[in-house]
DNA sequence: ATCAGAAACTGACTTTTATCAGTTTTTGCT
DNA sequence: AGCAAAAACTGATAAAAGTCAGTTTCTGAT
């Protein structure tokens, strides 16, 4: 057992129902949780980075993650977010290309990182887990779709609506029905594709309309009617 | 040999080299082809359509299809095109999801239906099959990640400029320098994500600047460079 | 070759969004 | 608890892009 006495085991992420590794053989459970290694990493630590070689792929086991890609003037465009369970890192391996997103941490974060053979090995050796990966990169690719139609269709405020009702759906709200991750206004803006102002602006119009609470970065959602009526469902 | 007589055989698709099928033993490409059925799409028709369920993918053998999503007011926003050896609607088939896109033909195009438990039987029993579509998809995702963060961040100018360059590299220019797919205006605003008029009005500005050449449709590039500095690459 | 309809074009105007510059509040570290 | 820096906010203004309405040109069918 190579890894320090905190870290999970591989048991513990199939313990969660793990969408991807539990088709895994005890024999291939075994290989890839003597491969591995953990690491605990804190808020603004960068995992791998956009146009960099990974030599391995990585399993998010606690925290959440934002991947994006550096733009025009540094500017960020967060893709997605990966949170426990995630794979990220994958895609770069199978298709032998740099990465082509910037991971970096939003809160603190266990990520085991897994070498890139054993991920050939296991899409060679299980078509279950191959069908599962690649059914994971098929969702994701839809999407994208769908994200590309809304940037390019969409106002801003449309947008905004949509994905604090997106964040909602993938974090969920706590007991007072707050949204259980906390972004700057500009990360927002980052997701949205727009300038910080308007987020700040919007946010605010939506808090006079009492569709939203703001307490800081603590967004709590007030009607979601209203947001989907906005967000063009 | 269910085929009438001047359709293409999988063989034909193997000469060109085909990226995803090349790795089939003579068994499978035996099976694929006699499952399969091919038609001829004139311009205008749709392949399939975007919600509704497909229980095949295709196979392009030749000519182009334009990929796209319907968003607001039931614009459509061009997503991807596909071509000669190009395959498409195989992640509904792998994700078990309706048709993310819909697809419709803008030349002629001879297209290959292959029924969907062919494509699960290959993905399982063939290894390098699966992972040449894994690649694809990957490929895909890196792409669509480029898109989102154009739409985003870039001018509606430095985006047509770059979709005008992607356009000669995806089809080629022919002896003339002209690109060798004719989009309408329209066409062209739905793949930048904008107005129809914005996209008249800069092909316009362009023309002006001796960078491109407008013959009706066509569109002559000349001068790649020019386009380049424009496009922010 | 003719022609109808669609597409391309154009100008004027409106709306949306971004930028800029300054002020206020919050966060996170010590 | 104190404080510096970063983030959030705000107002004014500029720029980018969209919409509308009319005219001209092109495409494709007969």
């Amino acid at each position: 057992m190579k890894n320090i006495q905190n870290f999970p085991s591989c048991e513990e992420c199939i313990a969660k129902d793990h969408p991807v590794f539990k088709d895994l053989t005890p024999e291939q459970l075994d290989n890839v949780n003597y491969d591995k290694a953990c690491n605990i990493y804190k808020r603004g630590m960068v995992v791998f980075q956009e146009g960099h070689r990974i030599n391995g792929f990585y399993c998010v086991f606690s925290g959440i993650l934002k991947l994006y890609k550096t733009g025009i003037d540094g500017k960020e465009q967060i893709i997605r977010f990966a949170k426990d369970t995630d794979i990220i890192g994958y895609r770069s391996i199978l298709s032998s290309e740099l990465a082509c997103t910037t991971a970096k941490v939003i809160e603190d974060a266990t990520i085991c990182y897994i070498p890139g053979d054993q991920l050939h090995t296991l899409v060679t050796e299980n078509p279950a887990f191959a069908m599962k990966l690649m059914q994971l990169t098929c969702k994701e690719l839809g999407e994208a779709n769908n994200y590309i139609t809304d940037i390019a269709q969409k106002t801003v405020r449309e947008r905004l609506a949509e994905i604090l009702l997106l964040l909602k759906e993938r974090f969920d709200l706590d007991e007072n029905q707050v949204l259980q991750i906390s972004l700057t206004r500009e990360e927002l803006a980052n997701i949205v594709g727009t300038a910080t102002e308007s987020v700040i602006r919007l946010l605010s119009e939506f808090k006079q309309d009492r569709l939203i609470e703001l307490q800081g970065r603590k967004i709590k959602i007030l009607n979601i009617a209203g947001l989907k009526k906005i967000a063009s469902f």
